[in-house]
Parts: structure tokens; C-alpha cells; sequence
DNA sequence: TTAAGATATGCGCAAATCCATATATGAGCA
DNA sequence: TGCTCATATATGGATTTGCGCATATCTTAA
């Protein structure tokens, strides 16, 4: 995966949203993070698959449910970009509502 | 500036790597950041335009060339994501050869 | 075996993106 | 003033992207 390419996947907001939300809260299923965000479950579901695709999250399947990660494999720079969002409290306010409707299930 | 307007700018491999280069030199003027990423100037210009209009980067004319620079006023998390890629060893290694001709004229 | 919920995917369309080329603007200098 | 280099912008076309809608696949439970 190039630098590039994984911005890319991060240009899109609710791909960037559902990163976040797995980034924060670990592992999720697709119908929580559906919910969380508040879009259609075909949205969600493309979006998780292209940061799937790319290596940036993990899925496996529990059951009826899908779960996903972050993967565990990612270089460096990577790890850090997303852990330095995850941290950052101006990104917290932003996206404080997506948090508060995954806590409130 | 949105989050996910910041990463779509650095999205594209050529806005990247002049960014990077901006980031780790200093100020550059526009006919060196061409030379260095071997690329036309009108495409140069086009994405230095786009770094500065959303407040990345900032321009100053000195007489016959406009020099580029980061911004001075970026949010905190944004300053962090351009400082970690620019002191990462794996993404020098990716545009080595950006910094080679930059310093080689 | 059938039903229902969870997740993924095919399709068509509108919008955005990128590039090359051409052209315009501005600075320095004879 | 005229000329040249440096930089910016406009235009048109090819490609990509994201979306909604409908539908397919998978899993569990009855």
C-alpha cells in the first residue's frame, strides 16, 4: 500500500469515521457501526470493504455478524497517522456524536 | 478544514510528495519543487494551488519566483500527520529521489 | 425447510478528479 | 517600450468515485 493510496481511503468522511470508530473502540460489527453513523448499510458495508481491501482493517466473521479491526500488520507510518488521529481531542469533538450513538446501544 | 478535506489532499502522489518535500526543506520555490519531481510545471502549480487554498501551505512572492512553505497556523492534529510522515525513515526511503534532485541543482 | 436478519454486490447515474494543452499574468531587464 | 522567463489559470476530455436501489448470499432460529 502506498502513502497515497491509503489517504485516500481516509478522504472520504465516512470512511475516515468508521476508521475512527475502530480505532477508538476496537473491534465492531458492520450493523453497530451502521447504526453509529447513522447511513444505509450498503454504504457502510462498501466503505469497510475498500479499507479492508487496501489491508488498513481486518474483518471475521463471528456468527451472523461481521466484526471489524484494524489490521495488525500495517507499516509504521500508518499505525502512527491512525493512532495520532485516534488520540487527537480535536478529532474527538468532531466525531463525538458517532461515539455517543455506539456507547448508547 | 475538514479532516477528510486535509487527507484528500494528500491523496494525490504528486500534491504528496511536494508536500513532503515542503516539509522537510523548508520553503521551495516552484521551479525546484518541478525539477525535483520531474513533472510539468502547469501540474506543479495546479496542486501547489490546491495546498494553498485549502491552508497547508502558504505562498510568498520574492521578485521573480513564489516560494512555498507550510503554513503557520495548521491545527494541531494536522501538523502532527504532516511531521510524523515527513520524520518517518520508510516514506524518505519512498521519495529518496525526490530530496536527491532537490539538493543536487 | 422456511423465514428473518446481517452483510455483500451488481448496476446505472451524477459528480468529482486528473491531465495535457493553450493562454494569460507578472517580474526583471535591455 | 519590448522581450523573456516564471508562474498561474482556463478548457476539454478521459477516468474514477460515491451513491441509491435492488438483489444476492450467508447464518441462525423456528
Amino acid at each position: 500500500m502506498q502513502p497515497h493510496q491509503f489517504f485516500r481511503l481516509l478522504s472520504d468522511e465516512t470512511r475516515l469515521r468508521c476508521l475512527l470508530l475502530v480505532a477508538r473502540h476496537g473491534s465492531q460489527r458492520v450493523c453497530d457501526i451502521t447504526l453509529a453513523l447513522e447511513e444505509s448499510q450498503p454504504k457502510i458495508s462498501r466503505h469497510l470493504a475498500q479499507l479492508r481491501t487496501l489491508g488498513v482493517l481486518r474483518d471475521e466473521r463471528r456468527g451472523q455478524w461481521v466484526h471489524y479491526s484494524i489490521a495488525d500488520n500495517l507499516p509504521g507510518w500508518c499505525r502512527n497517522v491512525i493512532e495520532g488521529l485516534a488520540a487527537s481531542n480535536c478529532l474527538k469533538e468532531i466525531y463525538q456524536a458517532d461515539m455517543d450513538r455506539l456507547l448508547s446501544q
